[in-house]
DNA sequence: CTCACAACTGGAGCGCGCTCCAGGTCAAGC
DNA sequence: GCTTGACCTGGAGCGCGCTCCAGTTGTGAG
């Protein structure tokens, strides 16, 4: 182990980055494989260094991914971020707007079927002899 | 096509289960190998016929599919469903009760998702010069 | 120095839940 | 009788999102 103090604080090993993340080590790489995650550093052997801005970034690829965007659609969205605010700035709150109407569908058509789920319990109760 | 008013209107054509279950035909077929729908009738040629309680349990299926139940947990449920009530319906109780809560869970963690999601999008929208 | 363990790479493999295909049979309209 | 389209079966294939593997190199503690 490093010892903390000694390190500047700016950079984190691929160990660190799992357990802030909660992404695996191979999801990491494989985000990076696939264009999500670009530009990660390297130390001198070659070993990834994540900043602090690459893992604010993988918080926005969490909450998408656990929002149920596909990977195609992320990289879409990576893509617009990367290449800088100018134009790709709107296409990126319709893309987010998008995501959220689907979001909503997505609560709403687990609030009905909670409902159903509930009733079918309901009705299991009323039909138990205890 | 069948002539619709000289039929019983006890079964169903495959076609008219997919058309009234929302799943399509290969899932029924699906379902039916893996153990989620047993006992599916058959017309003297070996086409299946669907009954009114066949599409009650298909509504059941799907509101468990819906709510995001993997499989193996369906025919645990299903096998339970077929057993019979005796001493099985605790167990269904129980499964259903712990399958509620997960979709509680799913529910809780797109609502804070959706959270972040809307703050990112507000920010874009601070930023955006129109 | 040695050891153990973290990390690297490219590529194969996997689990899930279907979906599709080939090669046939069945049935209703003309 | 013929055609068309629904349906059958067993089995292969697929898309997604990772996950694992082999073989190698790096690194920090004792």
């Amino acid at each position: 182990m490093l010892p903390m103090a000694a390190r500047t604080t700016h950079y984190l090993t691929p160990a660190e980055t799992v357990e802030r993340s909660g992404f695996s080590l191979d999801t990491l790489r494989y985000y990076e494989r696939i264009g999500l995650l670009t530009d990660v550093g390297r130390s001198p052997s070659g070993h990834r260094r994540f900043t602090a801005e690459d893992l604010q970034w993988l918080g926005i690829l969490r909450c998408l991914r656990d929002t149920g965007m596909p990977i195609a659609e992320m990289r879409r969205y990576a893509d617009l971020a990367r290449c800088g605010d100018p134009k790709s700035l709107a296409e990126r709150i319709a893309l987010l707007e998008k995501h959220d109407t689907t979001v909503e569908e997505q609560v709403a058509l687990l609030r009905a079927q909670q409902q159903h789920l509930r009733e079918k319990i309901r009705y299991y109760q009323s039909v138990q002899p205890a």
